[in-house]
DNA sequence: CGGACACTGTTACAATTCGTAAGGATTGCG
DNA sequence: CGCAATCCTTACGAATTGTAACAGTGTCCG
């Protein structure tokens, strides 16, 4: 097995042609199909690694054979259509294609993202452990855990293991306000502010920060915060 | 089902703000940033499963940090641009980008086309093994039962079979209220919400879990749930 | 057929979290 | 010093979540 094979499904002969050209001369290797029975008839033999198909097909309804393509083949399906209607596509897409690309397109363009496609087999996600140390501290942002020197457990929340990690991701930075607030996904606004302050000052209290003194979360007046701190993440 | 991670990075706020809403909506996590520096500095402690990255950043070259992400990282890229030119589209894949979406974007697409991204490699449900260890505790999902470490066993039910395999399926992974609703076949808002509370809560009580410190299921106010705990399946 | 029993959803109320408002404290500047 | 802008903190209320108690449903067994 050297090179994929591309199936191409679409009723104009036209388009079967432009695509099958643009496939091979990218090293593929195509089959076209002009009818949904005759694919599906093919299928029975073979089993393509991608397959591209136009939803505007005279003898089927598209869009269930991209379903049942979902579901029954590990092949990676295109769906390439004139509906362009977002609501098209996100149907598309939650029917279980993979990508969805509107007429008229460009070959060099189904080219590349058929290639993108076969570089790389989905990903599954990992969990991630994520931990710092910082001036005595431990942050356990899985377990929303702080832990002081002397291994006293103290919980935060998770609005405050926002704040947290932001400061912990840049010490010793300046963090202006306005970086905060979208990093906490709040609008800039009025009240919104506020909402930051108290949320700081819940988080220096667990800290045990001295508020005339603060040593880990300090004030830039007019700038926004500073995270003092030798931060190391494992 | 777990809460894939997505990061967004783009220097107007209100894509910024569009997206996160989009996707915390749609049961992801995010994290958004302004500036590719920022972006950069964390990444070096988390891995996000997806990052969205707009090409027009003003402080570094976009294609340059797209090409270096796909190498660097497994992470699925997707580019967000407002630059709809063919070659543009084609050149951003062929440098490593999974996907590339057209500004002015419809953040429903952008949805579809993420979970599209996320999907489970094969088609079919993989054959789920049907005990698990983790703690000290055994999950022998066959025979309905959970063995603790003095070899103590105590039976579930199915419905809280439904959530232990759903937090045993993806631990240390942030699980929200939707994702769980919708495993477990269950709409939303009504009075069915309760009802996992009550499916939670008499599993947090079989696994003796202290209410006031809870170790394994860790409740997220306003985002979900978190289930610590060393998983292996067999 | 009837009754004990387990399972599950529902209701009601307690506990927690978090934004908002209000007032006090601090900073910068003249 | 006085004043305005900015920031901190406390208190309160709305929303979210936990849990106990109850009710409806189905199953098993005599």
């Amino acid at each position: 097995m050297s090179a994929p094979h591309i199936a191409i499904l679409d009723d104009e002969p036209e388009i079967r042609q432009v695509l099958s050209t643009a496939l091979r001369e990218a090293g593929f290797e195509t089959t076209s199909y002009a009818r949904a029975t005759e694919f599906e008839a093919a299928l029975k033999r073979m089993t393509p690694d991608v397959c591209l198909v136009d939803l505007g097909l005279p003898d089927r309804d598209g869009l269930a054979l991209v379903h049942r393509l979902a579901l029954e083949s590990g092949a990676t399906i295109i769906i390439i259509s004139g509906r362009a209607q977002v609501q098209d596509r996100v149907t598309g897409l939650e029917l279980g294609a993979d990508d969805y690309i509107i007429k008229p397109f460009d070959p060099a363009e189904v080219v590349a993202r058929i290639r993108a496609r076969l570089r790389k087999p989905a990903g599954q996600p990992e969990p991630r452990a994520s931990r710092a140390l910082f001036n005595g501290w431990t942050a356990e942002f899985d377990r929303y855990l702080l832990i002081d020197a002397a291994g006293n457990e103290i919980p935060f929340s998770h609005a405050e293991g926002e704040v947290l990690r932001l400061f912990l991701d840049s010490p010793k930075r300046l963090i202006s306000r306005a970086q905060m607030l979208d990093a906490l996904g709040g609008a800039a606004g009025d009240s919104f502010d506020r909402a930051m302050d108290v949320r700081i000052s819940r988080l220096r209290t667990k800290l045990s920060e001295d508020p005339r003194n603060p040593r880990l979360i300090k004030t830039i007046y007019g700038a926004g915060y500073i995270f003092l701190g030798d931060v190391v993440w494992g």
